[in-house]
DNA sequence: AGCAAGCTAGTTAGTGTTTACTAACTTTTT
DNA sequence: AAAAAGTTAGTAAACACTAACTAGCTTGCT
């Protein structure tokens, strides 16, 4: 899916707003404002509200994708991947609070089929790559073996979800690179050996 | 807070509505036709509609603390306490799914200051009982303290949190009871000193 | 006991606003 | 000249909510 230069400016612009007031702040109207044009020019860009938010899911998840990429390839064990992974993930929902409404919108996009699908599998992809990490650890002797490597995921997963929650929560106030700190270093003695 | 016969049919409504499409299926006019009676007659319960959702909150949150009441007042251990309140709450989770909708929505209430309010506090409380539990396990030695229980406690909710979003996402289909087992299975060989 | 007053819980009919979206036309770019 | 990207004006549907009225029950007064 490739975007055009004004789809990307569409797509941003739906960030800031749903980043300032929520999913339900995205309407074509707040769109059209905040682009300064009229509500119909929308339409020439995009053929309805959903492939609008369909956009922004599938720009931000490639954006995601290619930075999780180069820490995967990197040469780091297992426990170090993790570890940079979830600092790239906590400095950039920091730097996008937006997406983390939109991620934390499931439940509101669950109706929507076209939607659900994307974050499903948005959620799915995630949570494979942790597993197939924590299993390449566990051959590596870097991670524990007792666990089994869905569950020790769970744990990860859950704990970053928890970790933005309150973060988003205490109103973006507390420093989320620091939770997610003190968040891998928890994982990392739970983990080891 | 106290509620009528009918303000509690309409709760239990509003609960059906929600677990069947969501929150925004919870309008005024489903609502209605649901009670099979007119739109404006639920005006004469509720002052509004913010005040029907925050009555389905305070009416759940007051029978969850109930059961949990009863758990942390038996004589088991810190850790017996913590795999009983897992086993409560998947157990109701999975009786009533309706409310993991509203629980999930933070997002969505967040602008909406009555209802954020009530929610944050619901959250907040969980956390704490589950600190207090953990510190309690650390001070009678079952639970390992060289990680403190702000953390490991940020485990066990995310883990929670992550197991039903799954379980959500799977369409219900999945054991939840079952899943919930093997969380409390993992958090038990990680917690034990 | 009889009865008017008032309250509770419902009705019908309707309002004003917001929503996503469209038809038809114009301007700008290529 | 034609396509792309914008405009104005408007629609139909959904939304939460209100005004005004009423059937039926309870209460207090004589």
């Amino acid at each position: 899916m490739t975007f055009t230069k004004r789809q990307i400016e569409i797509i941003d612009a739906s960030k800031d707003l749903i980043g300032e007031k929520g999913v339900q702040n995205l309407t074509i109207k707040n769109l059209a404002k905040k682009m300064s044009f009229s509500e119909p020019a929308l339409y020439r860009h995009f053929k309805d509200k959903t492939q609008i938010l369909k956009g922004l899911l599938l720009f931000h998840r490639e954006a995601i994708k290619n930075g999780i990429f180069k820490i995967l390839d990197s040469d780091k064990n297992a426990l170090e991947k993790i570890e940079a992974v979830l600092k790239f993930k906590f400095a950039h929902v920091e730097k996008n609070p937006a997406l983390v409404m939109v991620i934390f919108s499931e439940t509101s996009f669950q109706y929507c089929s076209v939607l659900s699908k994307v974050v499903m599998k948005i959620l799915d992809q995630r949570k494979k790559k942790i597993i197939s990490l924590i299993e390449s650890g566990q051959n590596e002797g870097s991670i524990r073996s007792d666990i089994n490597s869905q569950q020790l995921a769970t744990i990860v997963l859950g704990g970053i979800r928890t970790t933005i929650l309150s973060w988003r929560l205490s109103g973006f106030e507390s420093d989320l690179k620091d939770e997610g700190k003190k968040l891998w270093e928890t994982l990392e003695i739970l983990f080891k050996k």
